[in-house]
RNA sequence: GGGCAUAUAGCUCAGUUGGUUAGAGCGUUCGGUUCACAUCCGAAAGGUCAGAGGUUCAAAUCCUCUUAUGCCCACCA
């Protein structure tokens, strides 16, 4: 038998890489490869990320809590599927080419479509191979042979697909409104693509007609078609319902009074030019009273030609050209400094402007009939898909960690809008709507045609919707358009087989930052499509934060680079940093220090396992549970079935921080620091040894995985510890003995620490060894049984246990300890402080007697004796007991 | 303006449906070249559980209010 020679210290850069060979290489990140017949399926949509570069610690938190989940299922014998990818993110992979083409001095007009995108497919191939190496490096299992991409030919046929239904549903419709415009993308911009920035505004007042206003932005007064005022308002309520002309020097408009709730009468003068073109606000107005909608700034960011004398001005210049001309009129007044949100571009930062175009819009609160109502659980014939997305979580179908969150799901549906689909940007599914114009035969006239389908139209002069698709109108589909979906005839076996046997998925795990951007229109996409759910549970983690709190940010320079950290640390230490001490749901800071400790954690237990192989003679795999020689012995198994069970609780429960912490401290407070230094006493263990450190193995793999795969690599093994079987947890002996077992051990474990303790108080340099008596009256044969291991790990030359003769107390080189069951006396001829004895003994003195008086005044209250549950009461009257006689000794003692 | 979260040892966080003298890791102090590990071992100190009220025999835990911080939603012309 050759004796294996492992390291000092554990070196992750020398094997992870090799490890994730073999892994790759097996063939068992598919589910199809898995041995056993694996009856219950487990699958997880690996969150795609966008395709403009490299993984951050967000990304790195998603994998390493999915990877967690994926190989703990896996090895629970589950067919365990997880499914890799990339999306194409259209705005922001666009934004990301068109800088890079800034820097060449090209843009994506010079090039024009056909190179612009053919540019940028050279990016995102360039970026996806990124994203799978640091993916890799992670060390997730991951199916790569099912890996997808949501400009495939496959997504972009599901996109085309449910496009086209929705279409025929009526639930796409297209319609002009106003929208959130970013001149800079050139695009419009969902609602939640908007983000507001506080920021200072100049306030401007000045005559307007009659009245006085108010506003920000004077320049988009040239599109004014009503003036608003509050109803209730006393000042203006008269004036409701006339029509003004006004002259703001250069220009005239014509306008009506309304009235409406909306205005605020302490704000400015009360009085608000109505743009219904330019503020989302005024177009709801204009709506309800049938207003003019005139737009005055183009999609160019510039002035149109409504704009008159200001035409082709862009805005800036046309704001300051209309304030100098209110002011040669004489009709300025004053302006004033306030704080104000800017409403700007998630993507680019750029300020939003709001302006009327025809778009395609998601109708959220149209009724639509339902093909299949079983899945959902949903009663009536129709429904809206607004109504379905609150239903199947209201319902339980779909379950949200942590429950909170469900909260923010329900406000965020309920007061949804209209879904604006259509991008004017390149890059992205293009809408599936052609036209043409053609000549009646007979009356000469223009004829529209509209086609709209999933298969490019036959005959001539078609020409295609030149806008794109919303990127999350395709990840809304992710989950089963990753599958397979829509199985068509040209589908294989496996294809259609998939969509069978994954879906709905089993867990969505994600950032909370995108519960609405991406969650719920899943859920939506999939009620549509499927009549489904796509997922069962929602998983949510936070986000990563710097030792300070603050947000990591490529712009603030604080963001870690996994990369680096993986290089310093290793790729476990990192995950574990993920993992452990975060709770769901909640921000976490992620630092150094953190990293650094899981990394001694790997290291640990590297050196547990270096031990334990490096001790016995046969690295055999122990399956069934190992003979019990002695009391350590059989506490070891029992806090192993314990920790097992907890553990298994844990991560079912998703408590993942729990779970690793349970484990952590079983592996390094009892196994490494109690069970092994009892080893190195008792000796023979092999069996024992082995079989709780492969169940720790186990155990830690889904958390650690390379480590723990790497040291399994010298077991005696034909199979890889991925695929090895999570420990269940057997107990075959009863309860009862179990228990006094544990107990009895944790009481020799009291003594060895008590021991150590007065050493320590006593200052006892670590080598030195002392006599000690231990005083017992029922428990004198259990004590002695274990002296060897008293001895050893106490530092003891002698034990003697007595039932009742203590050593004299008064003799000042005896020091005591009392503790529940028994009294401890340490000979320290020679070696004691005297007046540091004292000071301990009269500290834990008055410690004791405040402890009794607690318990005595809640043993005194009646109440308490009545209500509270027999048990508790006993419980406490034990306590009281032993303290008293503690209390005791201790005075004897002094 | 509406909502949510957080507040526990110097720091980072646990604390499951109310019942231990409130825990862990890091840091601190003391002591250690014990033949797996100094990325380690042994011991210790350190908390009125943000504040005030309430429910209960019993509250870090449940309720109300207050304070501080963070986030989300809406958005002011």
């Amino acid at each position: 038998m050759k004796k294996v020679d492992l390291p000092k210290t554990y070196d992750a850069k020398k094997v992870e890489d090799g490890i994730y060979r073999q892994w790759e290489e097996s063939g068992f990140f598919n589910p199809d490869n898995l041995p056993g017949d694996r009856k219950e399926s487990f699958a997880i949509s690996m969150p795609p990320p966008n395709a403009t570069g490299i993984l951050h610690t967000g990304h790195v938190t998603m994998l390493a809590i999915e990877d967690l989940m994926i190989r703990y299922n896996r090895m629970k014998g589950k067919k365990t599927l997880w499914l890799p990818g990339t999306d194409h993110a259209a705005i922001a992979t666009q934004t990301k080419v068109e800088k890079l083409l800034a820097k060449e001095k090209l843009s994506r007009q010079k090039l024009g479509r056909e190179k612009f995108l053919r540019r940028v497919d050279q990016f995102v191939a360039d970026s996806r191979d990124i994203i799978r190496k640091q993916t890799k490096r992670m060390g997730s299992s991951c199916d790569w042979s099912r890996e997808r991409f949501t400009l495939d030919e496959g997504l972009t046929r599901a996109v085309k697909e449910a496009f086209v239904r929705m279409y025929d549903d009526g639930l796409i419709y297209r319609g002009h409104r106003i929208v959130n415009w970013c001149p800079r993308c050139q695009s419009t911009l969902a609602d939640d693509e908007v983000k507001y920035k506080n920021q200072k505004a100049k306030l401007y007042y000045f005559k307007y007609g009659l009245f006085e206003v108010a506003t920000t932005r004077p320049e988009t007064k040239i599109g004014d078609t009503a003036l608003a005022v509050n109803p209730k308002d006393k000042r203006y309520k008269k004036y409701i319902g006339q029509k003004l002309d006004v002259d703001f020097g250069k220009v005239k408009v014509q306008v009506k009074v309304i009235g409406d709730e909306a205005v605020d009468p302490e704000f400015g003068t009360g009085v608000v030019g109505v743009t219904p073109a330019h503020s989302q606000v005024d177009y709801q107005m204009a709506e309800k009273n049938k207003l003019l909608v005139i737009q005055v700034i183009g999609q160019d960011g510039k002035m149109t030609e409504n704009a008159g004398p200001y035409a082709g001005m862009s805005v800036e210049k046309c704001r300051e050209a209309f304030l100098n001309d209110l002011k040669s009129a004489g009709l300025f007044i004053k302006e004033e400094e306030i704080d104000n949100n800017l409403s700007v571009c998630y993507r680019c930062d750029t300020p939003v402007e709001p302006l009327t175009s025809d778009q395609w819009f998601v109708a959220v609160d149209k009724p639509f009939k339902l093909k299949d109502k079983s899945k959902l659980g949903w009663k009536k014939d129709t429904a809206t898909l607004k109504e379905l997305a609150i239903h199947v979580v209201k319902s339980g179908k779909i379950k949200i960690i942590p429950e909170r969150f469900e909260k923010v799901y329900f406000h965020w549906l309920e007061n949804l809008h209209d879904w604006c689909i259509s991008r004017q940007i390149w890059y992205g599914h293009r809408i599936p709507v052609w036209q043409r114009s053609q000549k009646h035969k007979n009356t000469k006239t223009q004829k529209q045609e509209i086609y709209v389908g999933v298969n490019n139209p036959d005959g001539e002069g078609w020409i295609q919707d030149e806008d794109t698709l919303d990127t999350w109108f395709s990840s809304g589909l992710w989950t089963f358009s990753t599958l397979g979906w829509p199985a068509s005839a040209k589908a294989s076996a496996g294809e259609a087989n998939d969509l069978k046997l994954y879906h709905p998925t089993s867990v969505m795990e994600t950032g909370y930052d995108i519960l609405f951007f991406w969650v719920a229109r899943m859920i939506i996409m999939t009620a549509y499509c499927l009549n489904n759910i796509p997922f069962k549970v929602v998983y949510l983690h936070g986000m990563v934060r710097t030792d300070e709190g603050a947000k990591m940010s490529k712009s603030l320079d604080n963001a870690l680079d996994p990369l680096k950290v993986i290089e310093k640390y290793g790729t476990d230490a990192l995950r574990l940093s993920m993992i452990l001490g975060v709770t769901p749901g909640n921000d976490f800071k992620l630092y150094d220090e953190k990293i650094a400790g899981y990394r001694n954690f790997v290291n640990k237990l590297w050196n547990i396992s270096r031990f334990v192989i490096q001790e016995v003679g046969d690295l055999k795999l122990i399956k069934g549970k190992p003979a019990v020689k002695t009391l350590a012995d059989e506490w070891i198994l029992n806090r192993l079935d314990k920790t097992a069970s907890e553990v298994s609780k844990n991560l079912d429960e998703f408590q993942f921080s729990l779970a690793g912490e349970t484990l952590e401290q079983f592996t390094w407070n009892d196994f490494a620091d109690w069970y092994l230094e009892i080893a190195k006493i008792e000796k023979n263990k092999d069996e024992i040894l082995l079989y709780v450190l492969q169940n720790i193995l186990k155990m830690w793999h889904p958390f650690c995985p390379f480590v723990t795969e790497e040291i399994w690599s010298h077991f005696n093994s034909d199979k890889l510890l991925m695929i090895e079987e999570w420990p269940k947890t057997v107990i075959a002996r009863s309860k009862a003995t179990k228990q006094s077992h544990v107990a009895d051990f944790e009481f020799i474990q009291s003594i060895i620490t008590a021991i150590r303790n007065l050493r320590g108080e006593n200052k006892v340099e670590p080598a030195k060894l002392v006599k000690a008596t231990v005083v017992s009256k029922n428990k004198k044969d259990l004590i002695e049984s274990q002296t060897e291991i008293i001895k050893k790990l106490a530092r003891l030359e002698e034990l003697n246990v007595e039932t009742g003769h203590a050593p004299s107390p008064q003799d000042a080189n005896i020091i005591s300890a009392i503790i529940t069951g028994a009294e401890i006396y340490l000979d320290l001829s020679g070696i004691i402080d005297v007046e540091a004895e004292k000071k301990r003994v009269a500290k834990e003195i008055a410690e004791t007697e405040n402890y009794i008086k607690t318990i005595e005044a809640k043993l005194a209250n009646k109440e308490f004796v009545e209500n509270a549950p027999k048990a508790i009461v006993d419980k406490e009257k034990e306590k009281l007991a032993g303290q008293k006689e503690k209390l005791e000794k201790l005075k004897n003692n002094l």
